[in-house]
DNA sequence: CTGAAAGCGCTAACAC
DNA sequence: GTGTTAGCGCTTTCAG
């Protein structure tokens, strides 16, 4: 099929292009008979008009680039899944890419998206992306970043307070006496882990303690399974805190084939789950992250923006609960 | 920043703005002075080119749109890095595209495809997709198909014959002698479930036998494990197929709940697993299926097509390599 | 209410 | 080698 334009259409209806152009756009002031008989001609040649010839007249693409750590979607799945979701409500594309740690180079990424002219841009990273939103700033492109506090002119961001999730997570066991807490290293994820850790310290120095259980995983280690697999043979805890449900797993299979017993004598906490922790035995206790709101929240507060609609609070917090499971006793 | 365009570089470097486009082309006519010249003038100004202009002027986005089931993008996630990586190579975006289950509307989603005027389209997807199919080649978009076996004028498919998979599986458990071999059903991934059935009785017909052993999960069941755990109160058998590691995983706590220990009473094996199965004890034995290559070689696929190379096989087969792990004996 | 015409930013003949 | 110009398909004043 050859593919029509809007001139075969005019042209098939008998009117000029100006009056098919505004049927397509939903213009109230068509008479009834010439917008029918432009919807028929339309249907009969079966037009689809062109978004990019749209995107460049109006200089609007209704897409929005979005930019998300690689390796496993597995945490970010949800939250794409929301981000779609909203989008397509708001009849936005979504274009998507994403980054591998030390091997995709960003500047090139922001400079494809820039290129590609998409009307807003949503970053999902652990990373600071200072340099990314100052470029993608300068040439207007309003910014929404996930996982991050951070906003500006034009610059937004949803995130959950994992710092606050861990401070009152360390306080309530802390309450219980218990104060052998460990914290895992998340290497893929540094700026969390540093907020978990921060939250960890904040709690012990206001019970007048200092934190020093931050359980670093040596460059060495390809895997945290492995290392800790040594690391139980000589080190035991009340309590470990991991961010993901992988490396709680990696933990508790290390425990227990060192013949520590989870919960009894050590529990396990992980900040963010997936599906898999509801298969798993034992189930880990962990906190239930908004993920899908927070790809929802994102896209929503991008909408915001390109109308020009008032943005309340640009630096949206997102709440967590946490959920006791099967790796940590009841107190 | 005011959007520079070509124009404005033109002026500045004191060119027209044909020398210009012909620059950023990489065209080799343009005198080395002049071009640097358009380059200084370039970086001055921080022109990006108009990726839509460009598209409009060339009918050519250079992006591809994907089309990819919802919810779980635990096991799509390896496909799309594939796929991402080797669209980075050949310079192509993509449009990502989820559909739901009986929530969203396939043809609305190819309309939004059509009208994005994307190069090409990759679907992954269990169901039969003829009717886009058929659709997307009225408009002459080129279509990979991941996960079925089909072919066409400008469709071309990269698949993995799970058919063959569990016909060779149950040959070698029947030539070992085990014979009661029941296979799970997955509600997800009706046409899947059918090739592996498929396979499963080509096998037992082959040795003269008939096969009657599907578990079939009663839509009133929500999770295969509530149904499962009652399943195996007066259910035994001696090896039970899966088509994800969930789904086994499932039959494990439902297994062993109910007494039966695996694999010494009861072994499991599943066709795709996801990183979770290196975690998880027992380890489930299960195909590699090589879901990154999938992508990536779709991708790969799709680039021939629009630059017209040849296609030697349109319907390319990839392999997949079974791995004993803790829930299969050796034999 | 509808049509004519000027762009949106770029590419690709075709001149010179 | 480089410039001129006619589109690519659509939107949007501005007339009528």
């Amino acid at each position: 099929m050859k593919r029509v334009t809007i001139y075969e259409v005019a042209k098939e209806a008998g009117v000029s292009l100006a009056t098919v152009s505004r049927v397509i756009n939903g213009s109230s002031v068509v008479k009834a008979p010439t917008r029918i008989r432009v919807e028929e001609a339309i249907k009969k040649l079966g037009y689809k008009p062109n978004a990019i010839a749209q995107g460049l007249a109006l200089s609007k693409t209704t897409t929005i680039g979005l930019i998300i750590p690689e390796a496993s979607f597995t945490y970010t799945g949800q939250v794409i899944n929301g981000l779609l979701d909203v989008a397509r409500i708001y009849n936005y594309n979504i274009m998507l890419h994403t980054i591998t740690e030390g091997i995709t180079d960003v500047d090139k990424i922001v400079d494809v998206i820039i290129k590609s002219r998409v009307d807003g841009v949503i970053i999902y990273s652990d990373k600071i992306v200072d340099d990314s939103i100052s470029l993608l700033n300068e040439y207007n492109i309003p910014i929404v970043v996930i996982s991050n506090k951070i906003s500006g002119d034009s610059v937004c961001s949803v995130y959950v307070d994992f710092e606050k999730a861990i401070y009152e997570l360390c306080l309530k066991y802390l309450a219980n006496g218990v104060k052998d807490i460990a914290l895992l290293e998340d290497r893929k994820n540094v700026n969390t882990t540093k907020f978990m850790l921060k939250g960890a310290k904040r709690a012990f120095e206001k019970e007048g303690l200092a934190y020093d259980n931050f359980i670093e995983i040596p460059k060495e280690y390809r895997s945290s399974y492995k290392f800790l697999s040594k690391y139980f043979k000589d080190h035991r805890h009340n309590l470990v805190i991991a961010n993901r449900d992988s490396q709680a797993m990696a933990v508790l299979n290390a425990a227990r084939e060192n013949g520590i017993r989870v919960p009894e004598d050590m529990e396990i906490v992980c900040v963010i789950d997936t599906k898999y922790n509801s298969m798993i035995r034992p189930t880990i206790s962990s906190f239930s992250i908004p993920s899908y709101d927070l790809g929802a929240v994102s896209m929503r507060l991008m909408t915001k923006m390109l109308q020009n609609e008032e943005v309340e609070d640009k630096e949206k917090c997102l709440s967590y609960l946490f959920t006791s499971r099967e790796t940590t006793k009841v107190y």
